[in-house]
DNA sequence: TATGAATGAGCATTCATTCAT
DNA sequence: TATGAATGAATGCTCATTCAT
């Protein structure tokens, strides 16, 4: 195995574990056993429990971004690429975490490095969106008034609550992809 | 001071800390000095550091759900009561949390007993506004056959994101409560 | 226990520890042992390990000192003086180390601090060497043109090496320390 | 390179970095690199760590007293032979180590074979020392009564002492070699 | 009841040593 | 023979918890 596969390899195996067991309850010796190599070994890649999980943290968001890219960049009309995003999170949600553990939050390990690269990440997912809302404007499918800010909140709403409700209770044939965007296209009042 | 009194200054003293630090890096000596007692003392009333944790964080959810409560059962029609719970929900960020550190999340702490608590108050917020969807129907200011859930996700939505940004850069005077509850009636598409 | 006591009480483990393994052979457990008390017990009263090693190596300088500056400060003559010197010199030698040991030394431990701290003592010790030559001279014993720095040399010599070595084959009795003035005052020289 | 000539240069490699760093702060890597070998190979060579600080430590011995020999076995008179030997000590001096670090010892690495290394080779030196004094003493330059053992501590003192603070204080020039050994020769006393 | 000095279980990290290449 | 990636035993230190006062 190369150096950078077994790099690869610890960051996927803390990745894992930290985000089962939460940083100060997941032990260097799990992840090295989650990795099937020793204790000493993540130290030839890592200077640290903190860095390790940074880099982790850092590269899930990376890959995350990544995947989740692809649809943003892909050559299809508004309606569709939304739905695209909402089909991605709702299988992302389902591998990843719980809803509740999203509403928690601890300052302790946000260092400075991980928020900046949070937000940076943040940032590109808001600006996807805000260019999806773009195109919406110019396929005549959204208002040429609408504000974009508020728009892309409740996508987030729906991304993380609706859907996040639904994969806890695995309601996943209830989701109707249509009826969320004409909600949100033609509004919930009279 | 009386022995209830006394609890609920090592509650409050304990969420304090517990916000500032996160769990781990919180000592119960931090807690005590804050509480202007003994280390000891805790003792008298709480079992461990992960009980206190836990009563001080349920205590907290049982202070916020009152003040909001009020607003969702006041006398007042749909569009001041979404507006109301808005801003206060903008003003609870404001003390509460950053934004980032709302969207992380690590699982340790998050026991059965806590996220029963935390499901059982989400399920409250949820009535609520579930109760004010259906409130906006018997208005007339909402269609009869508005999705609740999905309108209540795009308004948690709102009030995390779109709120927590506006906290976050500090432009509070950007708000319009009326632009959002327009967009939320009339939707973004044409 | 008051509290200065239990702080000598570790200090004094300290050092019979440290002397008996050295640094990084002596374990904190084994100091909290040798001192009936719990490891964390020590973090108490010292800072770390090596803080620990520092105070406790010039407490025993300063213990050492105030032992032989009585002797200097003492109002005896010339001669009584270097005797009572060379016999506290010799049972110091019993308890305190062996011949070889004083030979080895390891650069890793002496801090500037520790470093600092040694030779001000040196540098008392030496000075005490240097009045008592003076006294000599004043008591007509010492010739007037007597190279200081070279007699101080001598005894040193004598203290550390002579006397290490009857120590070391444990041959108190054979120390003549009528002879040895005897020596330093006539020379070896025809 | 020959294998007698690899293990040469990692022995002298080894004694550089113990004597700058000490034993435990040493590396075996650091060992390795300063001798340009990978760090597997030292275990061609020595069984362990400590096995290798022996080695280099008696080979050290060897290679001063080989030099120091070749003094005491000179066909020159005791006054030649005391000069140059405290000659030849201080520049052993200059280049080996400080004052202070020859005052402190740490137990832990002197193993028995060490000591006994040590002690063999003191023994040497004091041998030749007493050799020297029995010299003298034929060369009636030396009374006949003389104690060696208290003449040989003194030369030792002055050795230690009088010439590693000149070494400190970098001030060769002021040695008088002749005053010295006339001090020896004739005594302080009146 | 209130305290804080004392405790020791628990873990990140280092580095001598091994062994497949 | 020479290497250095991989290993895991070993230990300083922290801090929740106890209990004598």
């Amino acid at each position: 195995m190369s150096e950078i596969d077994k790099r690869q390899v610890i960051l996927d195996s803390a990745f894992q574990v930290f985000m089962k067991k939460g940083f100060h309850n997941a032990k260097m010796a799990d992840v090295a056993e989650n990795a099937g190599i020793g204790k000493g070994t993540i130290y030839e890649y890592f200077d640290s429990k903190k860095s390790l999980f940074e880099e982790s943290f850092i590269n899930n968001l990376e890959l995350g971004y990544n995947d989740i890219r692809s649809i943003f960049e892909s050559d299809i009309c508004f309606k569709d690429k939304l739905t695209n995003y909402l089909k991605f999170k709702y299988n992302y949600l389902s591998v990843q975490s719980s809803l509740a553990e999203n509403f928690l939050a601890h300052g302790e390990l946000v260092s400075k490095r991980i928020k900046d690269s949070f937000m940076l990440y943040m940032a590109k997912y808001y600006n996807h969106l805000n260019l999806l809302v773009e195109q919406g404007i110019r396929e005549m499918v959204l208002k040429d008034e609408v504000d974009a800010e508020i728009m892309v909140s409740c996508i987030m709403g729906i991304s993380n609550n609706y859907l996040g409700i639904k994969v806890l209770f695995k309601k996943e044939n209830e989701i109707d992809y249509e009826k969320i965007i004409n909600s949100l296209l033609c509004g919930f009042g009279k």
